[in-house]
DNA sequence: CGGGCATATGACCCGATAGGTATATTCTAC
DNA sequence: GTAGAATATACCTATCGGGTCATATGCCCG
């Protein structure tokens, strides 16, 4: 389970992760907003924290789960050179914003 | 291979999109600049046409393939509500430690 | 026409992985 | 402590997809 792009490949995952998108949720939340077994959400969460697209926090018996949205900023990356081919000429002012934005942060970064 | 999720799952066809996202190019040319097997580029092809992603065009006994965007916004329509995470968020979050962070070594010997 | 190039297809093997079932762990409340 | 909740893990199995090899198809040119 290597990239990113596996991890989103499985259906169950990416709507666990349009869930948390909203807010984070408990495991039995999860369990029962979609309709799918115990075990399941657990084991997919496992993959979803390992490859750190979430991470949990402890609440008594239960592991609250939220984003960690850094993963996926790798599958936003790889799609930039595509977005051209559907992009018109309003988005390339945005994207002229954009870098003119960049440039004015790169003093101040990190 | 229902999804456009489950196409990009696959590096060498996420390298070959890439290719074809600078120019279109023949089956021949993907396989010498990604130095892989003709099978098993022609495969990949197959499946990234029959899922819209690319298209062909007979020139000769060679077959040229080109991009078909389309199919990649459904991938960057998914992304969208997780955008607002790194544009604004973590951005903010960062900043905001970054100051932390300096303030801590400001008041600390070391 | 025949040979050779460019590409596609088919068959097989193999590793990875998702789902299911059963069970283990951890915490709470009494 | 015990029962029962919430969650995690182990194990098995069936499936699926990619790599490779062999072969088929189509096209050009002499």
């Amino acid at each position: 389970m290597e990239s990113a792009f596996a991890i989103i490949a499985e259906p169950n995952r990416r709507t666990i992760l349009s869930l948390l998108a909203s807010s984070e949720r408990s495991v039995g939340e999860i369990e029962r907003r979609l309709r799918m077994p115990q075990t399941s959400v657990s084991k997919h969460l496992r993959v979803l924290r390992e490859a750190g697209f979430v991470e949990a926090r402890v609440d008594a018996q239960r592991r609250v789960y939220r984003l960690r949205p850094e993963s996926l900023r790798e599958v936003d990356a790889w799609l930039a050179p595509f977005r051209r081919f559907w992009t018109t000429h309003v988005d390339r002012l945005e994207r002229h914003l954009d870098r003119m934005e960049q440039a004015a942060r790169k003093g101040t970064k990190r």
